[in-house]
DNA sequence: GTGTTCACG
DNA sequence: ACGTACGTGAACACG
């Protein structure tokens, strides 16, 4: 018998700290079980076992509030996240067959001790897998300790313990019975730290070996600890009771009852479909549940029959309502129960220009594939991919598998390839009436849907790069970064890698002698405010910043673009639709959003950002659209006034919050003012504040006090939004759109500080978002309808870009003003100003 | 793959 | 006592 014996308690409590939170959409938390069955595969893996048997402790989950007289009581007792998560993996444990084993008044460690005795009694093997250190006093025998700890398991053999301790494991007793352990309660012998300890029990091995020698005097040791050894003799005594490990605990003793029994897949599906542990079902092989509580909620969708129908023929424009999925290459259609492939692309282009109402998943590709072959994508009713992201922002991904999970729809392994097609078609009117019932189908249906065609026009069209201008200024940056190289090794006393912070942090704070200011997990901060803060301490200090903004220009914005850019002499950016957690767009390949613009050499970078030939760029942004945002969900008339009065809002800020006329506002104090209204719409904090205005953290307190009590709605309404989110579990904007916060349930302060700052800010974050989706679409199709020779080509959260022929700029320009200010109606004006140029930089106000 | 840094709104 | 503004993506070093 090769028994795996498992300390529960240990491994979940190691798998809970060693992993950051993670929770399913209902803010169940998940991380400890998910840590638990990463190192429990790892180590069946390793093992192969013929048994698996896990202790976990009996205790009620409020022993830790103190009173219990117990020598276990200064133990600290389990946070309610990790509570939780019991009994969840000791369903999970005993569906995969290992057996769960708790006893009355023992603990894991005494049933671990005894499983290891039950083993070594049939001379079998016993593998203890635990983080605690206490049990390696179990060694030998047959018995291995595996002990794991954050740098990975180490394997204990008698041999490596002895190695690792010069003692024997099962002197570990007598060595605790002398030094105590202020975690296990254990006094020991007052006095008698680790490194007098270690050495006596090197030469007497046991307590009894030890006070027998000392009885007859032959014990060599200081005065001192002579007499501490004298009057603690009935501490080590008691001291050594409460650090053996029993090994008799009233288990049951047939060891062959611990044999791997089987796998219940049914139970492990519905455990992790519910948990929403995707992941590790895959790594099981096992597929995902179909009913979870989510489907009982909403429509309980019924497994359909479908009929596999081969290559369709006939007349494809003439359906009315279809499902459809293209697979390299080859369009996968279903309709009334019947499953149809077409693989001639006309016919595709056929179909998708059809009037039919069609859903399918991700169909930005098809949107491109529609554009690139001169047609239009009709009718696109519905997107498993937007269904699923305006459901929960929160995903990691919006695979049918995932969804079909999430929301209980049924699964088709049976049909092969058209699995996915088959569930899709269940899974999307389930999605469907969920939206309703979440009163987010007008998000879906006038902004979520319409917007992947203009995001993939846009993708399509990219933006032309003037790729030797960029190549020119690369040079150019490369020659003053050589420069800089030079002087930076000449002042630090020789060469290094400045791009390595942990080789810089050397150089220095230990070569040079900087001040250190704060540190990472890995070392010294090096980071531009620690820096900013040495520069009037030494030269160098200058040059590696300077070297650093250098060095990000070259290698982030001219070497990644020069490599990104298409044949066409573009670059066609990939919109995301479904990434961010508040409703924004992302950008990648490349990042078009994060283009330089704050400082004047960055700023070059947009020179090269051009329009074709014969046409401009438009450049439109939003004037302080959060702030608006913010004002008019208040309702806050103090904050609207200013805007409606058409003032600067900073300078408004200012004048409200020093109490003082507009006229009178410096621009120190307008530069406060500002940073607490971005304060105010991240969710403020005045340490944060005084650290970015660089005012002491009361008088930051004071500013924001101050400018809340200046505006009043905005501070009901900021904890207004938090109390709901709170209540409801989601924080939602002004369009319906939810941002689940699963952090605000956690029962760590600063993540739930975090929870309610995100729940401040989604709202207004969020709803610009929705509006400039609004004016997306309210634009392309303008530009459309109007025939205009323009097209939409960029947009970087509160600005749009349009490149537009020279002779129809003019009317593009007041299309472009115009949809964006009528986007949506406030109780204030919207303003978004429209410049030109022939580049970005130009066409940029 | 993770951590650090830094570019944008 | 601790850590501290919201949301992203990319490059690089390092294990």
């Amino acid at each position: 018998m090769k028994l795996l014996a498992i300390d529960g308690n240990s491994i979940m409590n190691r798998a809970f700290y060693g992993i950051k939170m993670l929770s399913n959409k209902k803010g169940v938390y998940t991380n400890a079980v998910t840590g638990f069955m990463n190192i429990y595969l790892a180590m069946v893996g390793e093992l192969h076992p013929d048994g698996i048997a896990v202790a976990f402790d009996l205790r009620a989950p409020t022993f830790r509030h103190k009173a219990v007289a117990s020598y276990k009581a200064n133990r600290h007792g389990m946070p309610d996240e990790l509570a939780q998560q019991m009994p969840m993996i000791k369903d999970l444990l005993k569906a995969l067959g290992a057996k769960v084993i708790e006893c009355e008044g023992y603990e894991a460690d005494d049933i671990l001790g005894t499983l290891s005795k039950l083993c070594a009694d049939e001379n079998g093997e016993c593998y203890i897998l635990t983080g605690d250190r206490d049990s390696l006093q179990l060694i030998g025998g047959g018995t291995t300790v595996m002990l794991h700890t954050t740098k990975g398991t180490i394997k204990y053999d008698e041999a490596k313990f002895t190695e690792d301790y010069g003692i024997k494991p099962i002197e570990l007793i007598d060595l605790k019975a002398l030094m105590g352990d202020s975690s296990d309660n254990i006094s020991g012998v007052k006095g008698i730290g680790e490194k007098t300890a270690t050495q006596l029990i090197k030469d007497y091995h046991t307590i009894e070996g030890l006070y027998s020698a000392l009885e007859s005097g032959e014990v060599t040791a200081t005065k001192s600890v002579l007499a501490k050894l004298e009057s603690g003799k009935a501490d080590a005594e008691q001291s050594k009771w409460l650090a053996t490990i029993v090994k008799n605990a009233p288990i049951e003793t047939d060891i062959s009852a611990y044999k791997t029994g089987e796998a219940d897949e049914g139970k492990i599906s519905s455990l992790l479909t519910e948990l929403e542990m995707f992941k590790l079902l895959e790594r099981l092989k096992i597929k995902p549940s179909a009913v979870t509580e989510t489907a009982a909620e909403t429509v309980a969708p019924t497994k359909k029959e479908y009929a596999v129908c081969g290559e369709f023929s006939g007349d494809i424009t003439a359906f009315e309502q279809a499902s459809f999925l293209i697979k390299d290459g080859v369009m996968q259609l279903i309709s009334d129960g019947k499953i149809y492939t077409v693989s001639d692309k006309k016919m595709q282009l056929d179909f998708l220009s059809s009037d039919c109402k069609k859903y399918t998943a991700n169909a930005k590709p098809v949107y491109r594939f529609c554009i690139e072959n001169g047609t239009e994508l009709k009718n696109i009713a519905a997107d498993a991919d937007i269904l699923g992201y305006v459901l929960n922002t929160n995903s990691a991904e919006y695979t049918t598998e995932r969804m079909c999970a999430e929301y209980g729809s049924p699964t088709y392994e049976g049909l092969g390839e058209f699995a996915e097609i088959a569930a899709l078609d269940t899974l999307i009117p389930t999605m469907l009436a969920e939206t309703e019932k979440q009163g987010m189908t007008w998000l879906l249906d006038e902004v979520e849907l319409p917007l992947t065609e203009v995001l993939a026009s846009m993708e399509h069209y990219g933006v032309r790069v003037d790729r030797e201008g960029i190549k020119a200024f690369g040079e150019k940056l490369t020659e003053e970064m050589t420069g800089l190289e030079q002087q930076i090794y000449f002042m630090a006393g020789h060469e290094f890698n400045i791009g390595s912070p942990k080789q810089l942090g050397v150089v220095l704070f230990e070569e040079m002698g900087l001040p250190a200011g704060k540190k990472t997990k890995t070392g010294y901060s090096t980071n531009a405010d620690v820096l900013e803060n040495l520069r009037d301490k030494h030269e160098i200090v200058d040059a590696i910043l300077q070297y650093r903004q250098l060095s990000k220009l070259n290698s982030t914005y001219v070497e990644g673009l020069l490599k990104v850019v298409a044949e066409d002499g573009r670059v066609h950016s990939v919109f995301k639709q479904t990434e961010t957690r508040t409703g924004r767009i992302s950008s990648a390949e490349p990042n078009v959003q994060n283009i330089p613009v704050r400082t004047e050499l960055g700023r070059n970078m947009r020179k090269f950002f051009v329009a074709e030939e014969g046409y401009v760029l438009l450049d439109a942004d939003y004037s302080q659209i959060e702030l608006r945002i913010l004002s008019h969900m208040s309702g806050d008339k103090n904050m609207q006034d200013g805007f409606n009065k058409g003032m600067d809002i900073h300078t408004a800020t200012a004048a409200q919050v020093f109490d003082m006329p507009a006229n009178m506002v410096t621009s120190e104090m307008r530069r406060a003012a500002k940073a607490v209204n971005f304060g105010i719409v991240y969710g403020i904090g005045a340490f944060s504040l005084s650290k970015d205005i660089g005012v002491t953290v009361a008088e930051a307190d004071r500013y924001i006090k101050n400018y809340l009590a200046k505006y009043p709605g905005v501070k009901s309404f900021m904890e207004q939004t938090v109390a709901d989110a709170q209540e409801k579990g989601y924080a939602v904007t002004m369009f319906g759109r939810r941002r689940p916060i699963p952090e605000l349930k956690n029962s760590n302060k600063n993540i739930q500080a975090f929870g309610k700052r995100a729940a401040m800010n989604a709202p207004i974050q969020g709803t610009a978002a929705d509006i400039i989706k609004i004016a997306m679409i309210k634009v392309y199709k303008r530009l459309k309808a109007e025939k205009l020779d323009a097209r939409l080509i960029l947009q970087v959260h509160d600005e749009l870009i349009i490149e537009v022929s020279e002779k129809d700029a003019e009317r593009a320009s007041a299309v472009l003003g115009e949809e964006m200010r009528s986007a949506a109606k406030l109780d204030i004006p919207l303003t978004a100003d429209v410049a030109k140029g022939r580049t970005w930089y130009d066409a940029k106000g």
